[in-house]
RNA sequence: GCCGCUAUAGCUCAGUGGUAGAGCAGCGGUUUCGUAAACCGCAGGUCGCCCGUUCAAACCGGGCUAGCGGCUCCA
């Protein structure tokens, strides 16, 4: 026997290593890194390429090694997790199917296939015993197998999804399958796996819900059960608190709290706004229709309600109907399937009747681009299981334009609309992410249409210099679209802005404009909204400021606070003058303990609670004080005059 | 729409088959106060709705409605 020939190692500082051919890379951390690192590892790119510890390396190559200390050594651990809990579930619940189980932002999660749903006492008892699997410390062993070998594995384990599943894997060219043993349970998986149990810590499970095999509403309902896993407890519970806090600005919590909005049984998913709520959403209206004003928009107004023959032009009526809330024709025969009888339906978006708007009148190319800005309420009949506080509603408003345009204006166009966007959204301190997304399955529109409209919003979006991602087959039925993303401050992500291209509606419309060369030409559409909807923009906000808001947002802007009863006088004296310079000002009248009444404007975080007593009284000034505890929001006696002019300039609108 | 969970006073919540409870908010009174909760008292509920089981139901069963966590879908 020949000695087994060197190979090099190049570790991520630069330096190399010469090993034997065959080691493996456990080995190798241990006697050319050190005895330390080869604890601490959980897994290695080998030259790109994620692999165990146990791998044995036969060439050259650079190689990374990977601990608890980096984020993808907790995503590996998560991945341990799943698998560990798949086998404490069919453990205890024998019978039970496996299907998949990846990691997610924040855990994992593991579908399964059971005819009973999994109770929260069935967690409880799961997640102990996949706790005690992690202290039995079992190893993660790799082994390949061939299709056959696969395919007789899981037959006899009876797990039909996994036959699927490996039928798959080999169509898409496979050849051969890797098996992870941990104690008695095997799961196929590409890895890689940790070293063995022990190492993933802590397993938290969150909460079980349906999901659909392969994410198909047609498929078989399986059950999902989420977690997440930390190395250690004290890391989970630092997680668990963070997540308590996020619950804390729920908008829903909030919109309670502040007294901003509510909801009615008697019309879900349509949204009771409040004095306080009122104001918001109108102050942001107000924004939206100066900044549109500033850009070359135009407001109209169109009606809510339209006869079913505009949804059949626009296409509606085949792609969008289940959305659309119908009029049934009394006069119709009863007997009639419901679509048949149905003569008028509220409109779910506004860009039909703007295509009506714009075809009531010859247009010239020098009217172009004609931008026609709207924020009439729409209905979208969403399914009842959607619905959400004000982020998925069925009634809303959208702060929404359509564009009129030739196919040569579309690119200064989009550059200027995601330059608006930008700008709101910096306003607000929110980040956004740009998607682009492009013909999906349920659309209208030949496919030559369609390569147009991607190739020109893509090519305008690229000129930006935005980074996107992108989005295939998530496009509007009618055009392309790019999606404006923002993360509310606690990280989750919700689709608010977008803009989106549209060749389809202005030939079924039959759209025209007179160009410069007096014939007749075709228009191109963009659809654009900024906030998206004042419902869910309110409800981010809501959760991004905690309900502390901007001073010329929030809906109270000052409360002045009176001392004593002696003081009111001077109290209504500032209030007047506040009110007459637009500021929204109240005077707390409950004649409570001062400490009380400061208590009660932070809780309703108010910006500015001015307190009045005899020395403001005789300087003619006000107290402030800022939102916050302590001596820090104390900003002490003022001139009025002085304070007049600070909450004047903050009350302004920023965009 | 699908799977699971939840629904008690305006709000937050306790109450596991035998006459419905607390704190806060509200109302009345006392207190007139200097930067996050003064004190005393009063009132407040067809226990989401309907049907059933039981001598007896907030509590057990079924249905419906709404909400919550997900899935599918979406601004």
């Amino acid at each position: 026997m020949s000695e087994p020939a060197n190979i090099t190692i190049t570790l991520p500082d630069g330096s190399t290593k010469d090993v034997a051919a065959g080691t493996t890379v456990g080995d190798f951390v241990k006697t050319s890194i050190g005895p330390g690192l080869a604890k601490a590892a959980l897994f290695a790119k080998y030259d790109g390429a994620e692999v165990d510890l146990t791998h044995k390396m036969d060439r050259s190559g650079t190689l990374a090694i990977f601990t608890p200390k980096q984020p993808e050594g907790l995503d590996l651990a998560r991945h341990d997790a799943a698998h560990i809990v798949a086998s404490a579930v069919q453990k205890l619940f024998p019978g039970t199917q496996v299907t998949i189980g990846p990691t997610t932002e924040d855990g994992f999660y593991y579908d399964f296939a059971r005819d009973k749903p999994f109770t929260p006492d069935d967690l409880e008892a799961i997640e102990k015993a996949a706790n005690e699997e992690i202290k039995k410390d079992l190893p993660f062993t790799r082994k390949e197998v061939s299709k056959e070998e696969a395919l007789e594995l899981f037959g006899k384990l009876g797990e039909k999804f996994k036959l699927e599943i490996i039928e798959d894997i080999f169509a898409k060219g496979a050849k051969s399958l890797s098996l992870y043993t941990h104690g008695e349970w095997v799961d196929f998986c590409l890895g890689p796996h940790g070293p063995s149990t022990g190492r993933v810590g802590v397993i938290k499970l969150l909460s079980v819900a349906g999901a659909y095999w392969r994410g198909d509403h047609r498929n078989a309902q399986l059950q999902r059960i989420y977690g997440t896993a930390f190395f250690t407890q004290k890391d989970l519970d630092a997680w668990m608190n963070q997540q308590e806090e996020a619950r804390k600005r729920d908008h829903r919590k909030l919109g309670k709290e502040l007294d901003l909005f509510a909801f009615h049984p008697a019309a879900p998913g349509a949204v009771f706004w409040t004095a306080n709520g009122t104001m918001l959403f109108t102050t942001l209206q107000y924004a939206m229709r100066r900044m549109c004003l500033a850009n070359g928009y135009v407001e109209i107004k169109t009606p809510l309600l339209f006869n079913k023959m505009l949804w059949e032009k626009s296409g509606h009526w085949g792609k969008y109907r289940e959305n659309m809330f119908l009029i049934l024709d009394p006069e119709a025969d009863p007997n009639l399937p419901e679509e048949e009888r149905a003569s008028f339906s509220l409109k779910p978006m506004n860009c039909p009747s703007h295509h009506l708007f714009y075809e009531m009148k010859r247009r010239s190319y020098r009217e172009l681009p004609l931008r026609l800005h709207t924020q009439d309420v729409l209905h979208r009949n969403e399914a009842t299981g959607v619905l959400s506080g004000l982020t998925r509603v069925r009634q809303f408003q959208q702060d929404d334009a359509h564009i009129y345009l030739m196919e040569s204006q579309i690119a200064e166009e989009v550059a200027k609309l995601t330059k608006l966007i930008a700008k709101v959204y910096d306003a607000f301190g929110l980040a956004f992410t740009a998607k682009f997304a492009t013909r999906p399955e349920k659309k209208i529109g030949d496919d030559s249409l369609w390569d147009r409209a991607e190739a020109a919003l893509e090519a305008a979006l690229k000129s930006t210099g935005l980074p996107y991602e992108l989005k295939p087959g998530d496009g509007a039925f009618y055009g392309p679209k790019i999606d404006f993303d923002v993360a509310d401050s606690i990280g989750r992500k919700w689709q608010l802005g977008t803009i989106q291209l549209d060749y389809v509606a202005p030939e079924r419309f039959g759209l025209g404009y007179i160009g410069s060369d007096n014939s007749e030409h075709r228009p191109v559409v963009i659809h654009r909204a900024i906030y998206g909807s004042f419902e869910r923009f309110i409800g981010i906000l809501i959760e991004h400021f905690a309900g502390a808001f901007p001073v010329w947002l929030a809906p109270e802007q000052a409360r002045i606070v009176p001392v004593a009863e002696r003081h009111t006088e001077w109290a209504e004296e500032v209030a007047s003058q506040l009110r007459e310079a637009g500021i929204r000002v109240e005077i707390d009248r409950s004649q409570g303990m001062l400490g009380a009444m400061i208590r009660d404007a932070q809780l309703a975080k108010v910006p500015y609670t001015l307190v009045v007593g005899d020395k403001e009284v005789a300087a003619k000034a006000v107290s402030p004080r800022t939102r916050g505890t302590g001596k820090e929001s104390d900003l002490g006696l003022t001139p009025f005059d002085q304070f007049f002019a600070r909450i004047k300039n903050e009350a302004e609108v920023p965009y």
